[in-house]
DNA sequence: TATTGTTATACTCTATAACTATA
DNA sequence: TATAGTTATAGAGTATAACAATA
């Protein structure tokens, strides 16, 4: 064993810090997301997606990059993705022939179903030791800050 | 405009899972974060690396990997980094001439000093929004949840 | 045999620039 | 000129396997 200055060996110089917490518990629950996506062979982003168009069927690729927060460009394999497996279409836009306008396919409807059941019930089990309260407020301060960061 | 079902376009198939809010904020505090710490030349990582050097001098990278929950194979070009900007050195162990101990310089102590005082300072204008028994209990449990499920 | 540091490698996520077709 | 979808590419983070030196 190396002897160091404190008897325990730690991240204390870290420990305080909410963000260095808030990316250490997301590495977890990112992983543990990941095994259960996995399931359905899906991984985040294509889940994420999927479900935004199964809710909002119509919307196109610039748009759903909007909602996602992520770029265009990298929303193109995921659309890909999707489309070759037969959960969404990209049908043509009356007036813009630029635009797709990505539509749930029955079989997609029913993946995001099941997928969201799977990750509402595992998000239960991983923040389980946490009250409904707890989570309620937890929830609620991760998107106060978002929206007071972002503008 | 596309129309949608809904007159608002948004993510609400996913606003009510925890994950996705905690990976939507943690993008934007590390792209935040990322920027305080450009000023200094150092990235997360290496800055949480020398964190914990400068508060346990002698611990070994295998010691260290495992407090930061990265592979070692991943420390060592940050080890590297670090040691090339002199602000940390790499002593032999007596005993055991397999072990680095990684010792900070005055001058990387005095980087993680600096650094830590503009982290700080950044988390406190980042989490603003929050009163300080908000702040104390997104803390709380951003720590209980991660040791629930890391066993 | 096991461990430490290391190298090589591969995969994912993310960001940017540039192209095409359409507007 | 500007926008939508696309392609190519590069950087960063992460994970695994294998090696040399040492225990």
């Amino acid at each position: 064993m190396t002897q160091t200055t404190d008897d325990t060996i730690g991240d204390d110089a870290l420990s305080g810090l909410i963000g260095y917490n808030m990316k250490r518990l997301m590495s977890l629950v990112s992983a543990d997301l990941a095994r259960v996506l996995a399931a359905f062979d899906l991984r985040m982003l294509p889940f994420s997606a999927l479900s935004v168009i199964v809710r909002q069927p119509g919307i196109s690729q610039t748009e759903l990059a909007g909602v996602l927060s992520i770029e265009r460009s990298n929303l193109v394999q995921i659309i890909d993705d999707l489309a070759g497996r037969d959960f969404i279409t990209r049908a043509p836009v009356a007036g813009d022939r630029r635009r797709n306008a990505l539509m749930p396919t029955k079989a997609g409807s029913k993946m995001a179903d099941v997928a969201q059941k799977a990750v509402f019930d595992h998000e239960a089990r991983l923040f389980g030791v946490l009250s409904d309260t707890e989570r309620d407020a937890l929830l609620a301060m991760l998107i106060k800050v978002r929206q007071a960061v972002d503008q």
